[in-house]
DNA sequence: GCTTGCGGCAAGTATGTACTTGCATTAACC
DNA sequence: GGTTAATGCAAGTACATACTTGCCGCAAGC
């Protein structure tokens, strides 16, 4: 544990910019949270500025675990696992978020990792989708035209965003628990790109692959 | 105009609150922004709290225009036309939304004023949906459960709004201008509780009223 | 055993911020 | 024409913040 003191001062810096954003991240208030002396943190990384610049690039860096399957087996599914672990995750880091935005305008830098995380979901969200539209799933008529399909994709993360984000502060406009408006989401958007299918559509659909597909409980 | 300087500066307030938050808007930014003195300012309101508690009391306290008609004749033309609005006004006061949220902790008044907006345009979209709904527009059948019909809501308003917030600083999540996204989360919206009427069906079910459906271009 | 490096502690510096006070100016109102 | 209220200006107060400096203790490495 040769650099103990480093990771301690940057988590805490994590914490208290997440509570107070850039200007209310003091390091008075980061030494406190650390439980180090104020000098230490001023020894180790030179000024507050360095400090806070560091803890965003170590933030940029946190990957994900959430990975679609190969190839699509049952999409509601997959696409409803896949966006309970975004949303969670999103929620977890809500409030760092929500510092990072607004500091995005003076700090070019809080816009790069708040970008960070959501891009990459983004960039597999479409991947999953050319996925689907080459095995099938996706309507190849043309009732949806492919830039639809692309909205659709932003529109599920868009959805799943404002709603890790805004949920805890606009009650109002979520009435519903998490799981249920999650898989309503989906459902929605595979209803949109005209890849819901009923259980009979489906069972057609699946026929070729019918040893690799797993049961679909409820 | 009796008032003139403490509108000045209320609106300065605002401008430098969206730029700055409510650490960053100094009495000095926002009396130097009023082009007035920076003890005017103490004088007209005392201190700097009771300023921008102000000021987020008057942002609240706007109207929005932007209405559905008492029954619906074209739900795609009509929801994105009202999408369309509420997207360009969320452009507008992003940076202001994006300080609000970050201040919601910190100050409570802050979340209830950025709440306010959205959340009056959630009320309105459930409404149309049941208007939608009343007129036969939205699938009867089980197909589609009323639960899923007021995610579908959420949803398109989620993706709005997330759409509104992010797209100057996560480039790479929206890859088509905005007019053309919109449509395509309102026709997604539409699909999703079965109300996508294609011609042929919209020219069965718009019969019964048919002097006063309006033309549909495109 | 001695050096080296790291951290705590106390104090200090320079700057910014919220806010106050006293005085001069100006414009409106009777 | 005189009073009144609002404003500008200069200065000052009290406090917080970023950051520095010097000294001391301590633990590891040679």
């Amino acid at each position: 544990m040769i650099d103990d003191h480093r990771q301690r001062i940057l988590h805490a810096a994590a914490r208290v910019y997440a509570q107070h954003g850039w200007r209310g991240a003091t390091t008075r208030r980061i030494a406190e949270e650390a439980g180090v002396n104020e000098v230490t943190l001023f020894r180790q990384f030179g000024s507050k500025d360095a400090l806070l610049d560091l803890m965003m690039r170590e933030c940029s860096r946190v990957e994900q675990d959430a990975t679609f399957p190969l190839e699509p087996v049952d999409p509601e599914q997959e696409l409803l696992a896949w966006v309970t672990v975004h949303h969670t995750a999103l929620v977890g880091m809500r409030a760092i978020v929500r510092q990072m935005m607004s500091d995005a305008e003076e700090r070019p830098d809080a816009a790069n990792c708040a970008t960070h995380g959501p891009s990459a979901a983004m960039a597999q969200v479409r991947e999953y989708v050319v996925k689907l539209r080459r095995h099938g799933w996706v309507t190849e008529s043309g009732e949806v035209s492919p830039a639809e399909v692309r909205a659709a994709a932003t529109m599920l993360m868009g959805a799943v965003f404002a709603d890790g984000m805004n949920r805890d502060i606009m009650p109002t406009m979520f009435t519903q628990p998490v799981p249920e408006t999650l898989r309503a989401y989906v459902r929605i958007f595979l209803r949109g790109v005209g890849a819901l299918q009923e259980p009979a559509h489906r069972a057609a659909r699946t026929v070729e692959r019918d040893s690799t597909s797993t049961t679909v409980p409820e």
